[in-house]
DNA sequence: TTGTAGGCGTTATCAT
DNA sequence: ATGATAACGCCTACAA
């Protein structure tokens, strides 16, 4: 007859076979002390109940849940869902769940976050913190103290000890702007992020460092700032070309802003790129469908994700904290060079 | 003394308090019967304690564990990124939280992903399935006969009554086309997805009548059917444009396909959109950076999301099955007219 | 208004 | 090799 289905418990199994549900359970668990007939007797009654365990049940008893939060600042930029997909990839095949939630860059809503996560008892954080500039190393230090792991990835506290993934924005930077320096190009402009958040401000002095190890100067006139991808208007890129000696290349610290760059150039009728070479930042997706295809700078996003995911999971399965030494992970970004640079 | 923090359960509150868990349970629950001076004394002593409540022992109790399973072929399509986020957001406002899962596509992962989520004892699942074509419905239909309340979403299973939220793939389709008719053009042709997915196969429908209702002939020879984003080849569009009496405008199941006739066209030295208009379909970001910007077809991917899980939770308060009868909602696709068609 | 007791489903410890 | 028992932390009749 047909007991409620999904509701079957260990106790069913026993009962039905005139067992011990502690016995059901070691043999469930593959426990190498019960018989190999009764663990056939287990597995097939298992089956013939459609039993299916309570993870909610053993995480209580077990004291770990198998899984883990994710704090992102937005599920649906592309640079957060590829790294979430890489973290997923991997939390899944040693049978991890991931807990996803957004902070949308405020760090206040990212401390609830944290704990929102904490009374699920996940077994470990892996974030990205808001950038907000607001960050509280204090409550990070805390919580590191407290035995949470956590593992930071991308944008991370600064002046704190933890384990964390990031990649060499400060390389990345000076890679990208060495390449349009051996292409010939001479006046580089660098369009830049905010300078209080270190990925935007390692990309300046990866910029900078190019430009001082070719012999070439560092003009400040050349060098704007950019508060935030949605507010690049043409004019900035108007201004700059109206210069009397105007950039030949442009280094953009965002896909975003160079796109936007790319365009007021061709309106003005510039050909890409042999009056002006466009750089970018983070690979977006759409910088190898736009024409020109937009050059840029690879972020090792899907890897970001696998690293991170692996390195709180093997600090959760040796329940070893990480060296306190040496716990950061530097990806190496790439170049990648398309129509807009050559 | 320090307690080690983290760990302090309603019972330790209890003792200090000299009062029972139960007490101090229904304190912290605001249950109206507990006077407002254990209220209080209870709330301060759990603050002083850094009292965190097991939300999974709650959960194995209450029978209940606020968690909403979402599985999608990927996290990092744009399109799904935004409807989680759209999920994501409506959840966390009801105190629900999201395990998200991926199937790649494959439906056999997918059922697999569903047995995990279950486990986990989700209160529900929702649901993007696979596009591999071979969706089981009876799998569904089991599931949904079984009680877990399932929320499907974007691409459903066919010929089964469950709760959906959909967008009106014809009408947009439609919508589009009678754009470009509306403009003037007179030969569109149409790139169609597999015709096995409904949601192509209502964008090939919803194409048709609008040219019938014009009065303009549906010609085979101006239609193409792609297998996927990422095999586009600007083959596919030459082989278009070099017929005796090639097309004035392409109306696109999809912005990648899109994109690649745009780039081909433009480097043939076609005027866009004189003399050749583009329609893509699903607005993806990149629409609007590139050059010329891409009209498109907007599918309400947030508001999907949201209008998902709204739903899903209704069902999971009210403890009451959907009506069986009107399920589906469906949500109005919204043309947006860029530069690559006037 | 508060206390008592039992159980959610599982696992771990001890005994047999 | 298996059974009995307790406990994970919380909630909720029921009793007082």
């Amino acid at each position: 007859m047909a007991r409620k289905p999904g509701k079957t418990t260990i106790h069913d199994i026993a009962f039905e076979l005139r067992l011990n549900a502690s016995t059901v359970s070691r043999a469930l668990a593959n426990n190498p002390v019960v018989s190999q007939k009764t663990r056939n007797l287990v597995l097939a009654k298992a089956k013939e109940l459609h039993y299916r365990p309570n993870h909610i049940a053993a995480a209580l008893r077990r004291g770990r849940s198998d899984i883990l939060g994710v704090i992102v600042p937005a599920i649906d930029r592309a640079f957060f869902a590829s790294v979430i997909r890489g973290i997923e990839e991997k939390a899944g095949e040693q049978g991890y769940h991931i807990m996803v939630c957004q902070s949308y860059d405020s760090s206040l809503r990212e401390r609830t976050m944290v704990e929102t996560l904490r009374r699920v008892q996940v077994d470990g954080i892996l974030i990205s913190v808001a950038k907000d500039g607001k960050t509280d190393t204090a409550f990070y230090r805390k919580l590191i103290d407290g035995g949470l792991p956590v593992q930071f990835f991308d944008n991370i506290p600064e002046g704190i000890e933890a384990p964390a993934v990031v990649i060499d924005d400060e390389k990345g930077a000076f890679d990208a702007t060495t390449h349009l320096i051996n292409s010939g190009y001479r006046r580089i402009a660098h369009l830049c992020g905010p300078q209080h958040l270190h990925i935007y401000r390692d990309r300046y002095l990866g910029y900078t460092r190019a430009l001082k190890e070719a012999g070439l100067p560092v003009e400040d006139e050349l060098i704007v700032e950019i508060d935030s991808h949605f507010d690049t208007s043409p004019e900035i890129f108007n201004s700059l070309w109206k210069r009397p000696n105007p950039p030949d290349a442009i280094f953009s610290a965002s896909d975003y802003s160079a796109a936007v760059g790319l365009k007021a150039a061709l309106k003005l009728g510039l050909r890409i790129p042999e009056d002006l070479a466009f750089m970018g930042f983070s690979n977006e997706p759409f910088t190898e469908i736009i024409t020109p295809q937009l050059s840029s700078v690879d972020q090792q996003t899907l890897e970001m994700g696998r690293r991170s995911a692996e390195r709180l999971m093997a600090v959760l399965n040796n329940n070893s904290t990480p060296a306190k030494t040496e716990p950061k992970l530097v990806l190496l970004p790439k170049v990648i060079v398309r129509e807009s640079s050559s």
